[in-house]
DNA sequence: GTCTATAAAGCGATAGAC
DNA sequence: GTCTATCGCTTTATAGAC
């Protein structure tokens, strides 16, 4: 029931979704769907959590093990790229959240301690060497993670492109670009 | 008034901001709106055509001009860039919409025209040797211009960063890469 | 656990006065 | 060109029967 709601708030959005459009794509009425749930709202804090709390875990599980800053930055990457597939309805949904409610605030204070952690981690791997120094790191940051979340707009897991060739293809682009040699 | 509409739509997104939001933001009453605009779906579809005029201009002059591709890609990337920027309202309500309309329907047909024009040049610039053979065209151009566009979420232009050196950097990460040397 | 019925409020859009 | 008033409809959410 949370997976049917989801599922429409991402295809017609969260406001244009009636209680009544997730009852009627789940055969059932209106009242039915108020017994399991006390409001619409809290739909989307399930949703949202399922997938800060999946970001959470791959960037603090990544980013706190040993090694250089730039192979932590490179397993975070790889370790995002799989979480925005396994969850990627959740994650949509975080993605375009943009404040309108208490809800939609909460998640968004999280998501910015995530971008944050994200950010002092390339900042680091600037400083360390491994990555160029001749551009502002924040903004690296936020291109990286940018072309990362875009993946989201289109990847179907089962087309021709297998999760592990995305990854690659992801970390490749980002750490050496798209030209030749 | 386009441009409050606009602001509310990206703001609080198309459906949550009423037609009393925007008069409100005015100062005036819902009347005095549909004085000037027969629908809310027309502000919609005027902002629209606005993102969607001004990114076929940049992709066309910049896809159809000499020289080889993958110097015409770079020079899409930072007219692009520069569109993004110039008309970041009316792209960034283009790049939230997801066929929720006819008016948004027809959006997503015109974009999705651009975008397998520059799949193309992507594809064009790979076949020339210039771009790396080792990894999906089609999802190398999906996630450049996912990097690209996903700079109207927090790029704000009166900011420490020129449109200049924002282009530099979108066209640098995206052809040599994060890493050094 | 699902139903019918309904309350209370907000919505897009229009009519008609000034 | 802006106003007040209102129509017709949809929305979230609840009450109460089965």
């Amino acid at each position: 029931m949370l997976s049917a709601a989801v599922a429409l708030f991402i295809r017609k959005g969260y406001d244009a979704t009636s209680i009544d459009d997730i009852a009627k794509s789940l055969n059932v009425t209106k009242s039915a769907v108020y017994h399991h749930v006390t409001s619409k709202d809290q739909l989307l804090a399930e949703a949202l959590d399922e997938a800060l709390d999946e970001l959470d875990n791959a960037v603090d599980e990544a980013a706190r093990g040993a090694g250089p800053a730039s192979q932590r930055l490179r397993d975070v990457v790889r370790r995002s790229v799989e979480v925005l597939v396994a969850h990627q309805s959740a994650v949509t949904l975080l993605l375009r959240v943009h404040g309108n409610s208490e809800t939609e605030l909460a998640a968004l204070k999280r998501r910015r301690r995530i971008d944050r952690a994200l950010a002092s981690l390339v900042n680091e791997a600037v400083e360390e060497g491994a990555l160029r120094g001749d551009l502002d790191p924040d903004v690296l940051s936020r291109l990286l993670f940018g072309m990362v979340n875009s993946l989201v707009e289109w990847y179907r897991p089962n087309g021709e492109i297998s999760t592990e060739q995305l990854a690659t293809t992801v970390a490749a682009l980002a750490f050496e670009g798209l030209a030749t040699g």
